[in-house]
DNA sequence: CGTGTAGTTGATGCTCCTCAATTTTTGTGG
DNA sequence: CCACAAAAATTGAGGAGCATCAACTACACG
């Protein structure tokens, strides 16, 4: 996808690495590269000076990052699994070309409305929501992003979760213990390892996620 | 601003006004206009099945809304202040001549990854934060975005603030009394009139968005 | 096989929501 | 400009939901 475009502006690029928790930059860091991730799972997040962790998005294989309006990265970004694999290239040289280049200037303006539309859909599972409401709505993301088969292999662990809806770890825990009591989620192998995660009947899901508290009087 | 880019282009605009709650468009409905406010105030808002309204940006002058990746609008847009004054675009003519204009398609790459960084702001706001450091970061927001002279003359109503902040609105009362009560706030002329704000002291307000819980033993 | 990390579960308390009443402000027409 | 009604904002009491602190279990990795 990405690659297409840097290729046929004659951009040069270079494929990086990481491993599990590895940073690929730091807020604040001068930003020289815009990426695309090919492989793998990272999150852009920022940490406030009382040590909590803000996550603001999980990054999957075909989304597009570190692209700034100013000089410096305004977020970290950390890879979640071992072998995560992203596209580099040179961000002044990639915005030279896109003043020229009206093709790469419009993929730009995709992505970057792509990412506005991600980052509403951030906002409006965090807006008013239960930790139910919330937990639901993140499956049910997780569900379409990433699935294989109906079968979900979060690549997060609970903390992730937790600073991705502004929860404690322990009420991210609960939530998931209190949808797999209720069958409203199972989970695959070994019962004890809870990364793998099936829907088997996604209305319910959805009902938990947007409840229609009822109003047969209204 | 928008308008040179505009003229540049040869595309036609419409210069629309709108009293106060008036629906610019709704969600759903076909994304023919994309839009920059020059006057007044506006939000972009989804309203959920059981009447709850979550607010996704406050829209000032400069502000450009209304381009979506697919056919409809993703959300609702209403003016908040009487003479609300909005200028558009076709949005087919808009994204067809972009396609050619490297300049007007860089333009909008930037209006949307600034959108992108405002719902970024607004998803840190609401991450895990209690409704004192809310209130706090968004009357910062106001200061910075709309204040003169030191003066904010805040454009919504309670019931927005607390739509916009995930919260009720007579928590967002309380927040606000409880500021005005530690001086942390004041109100201007009439003092029963609170729609008037003045930030006496930038530095204590941060520290309540930002409270650095004591870690002298860290 | 032992150690560190991730995840679960339980008890308790605080924040903020909920419901309700009251006050204040805004908008309208005389 | 004033009187009135409707809307907005404030204030209070009580309770639910989630955070907090703590203990414990299970798994991953050398």
């Amino acid at each position: 996808m990405i690659d297409q475009h840097l290729r046929a502006a004659k951009l040069a690029t270079v494929l990086l690495g990481y491993r599990r928790d590895e940073v690929v930059y730091e807020r604040g860091a001068p930003a020289q590269f815009i990426y695309a991730v090919t492989e793998g799972t990272l999150c852009r997040l920022r940490v406030l000076e009382d040590g909590r962790r803000l996550i603001l998005q999980f990054l999957f294989p075909g989304d597009v990052f570190g692209y700034e309006l100013g000089r410096n990265h305004r977020h970290t970004v950390q890879a979640l699994t071992k072998d995560t694999r992203v596209l580099s290239v040179g961000r002044e040289a990639l915005l030279e070309a896109s003043k020229s280049d009206a093709q790469l200037s419009h993929f730009l303006f995709t992505a970057a409305a792509r990412a506005e539309a991600v980052a509403s859909e951030h906002s409006a599972m965090l807006l008013g929501r239960s930790i139910t409401e919330q937990i639901a709505l993140f499956l049910l993301e997780m569900d379409a992003r990433i699935s294989r088969g109906g079968e979900i292999a979060l690549p997060m662990r609970r903390r992730h979760i937790a600073d991705y809806l502004g929860r404690r770890l322990e009420s991210v825990s609960r939530t998931f213990t209190a949808f797999h009591k209720a069958k409203v989620i199972e989970f695959l192998g070994n019962p004890k390892i809870r990364r793998q995660v099936v829907i088997p009947d996604k209305r319910r899901l959805e009902r938990l996620a947007a409840p229609v508290v009822g109003r047969p009087t209204e």
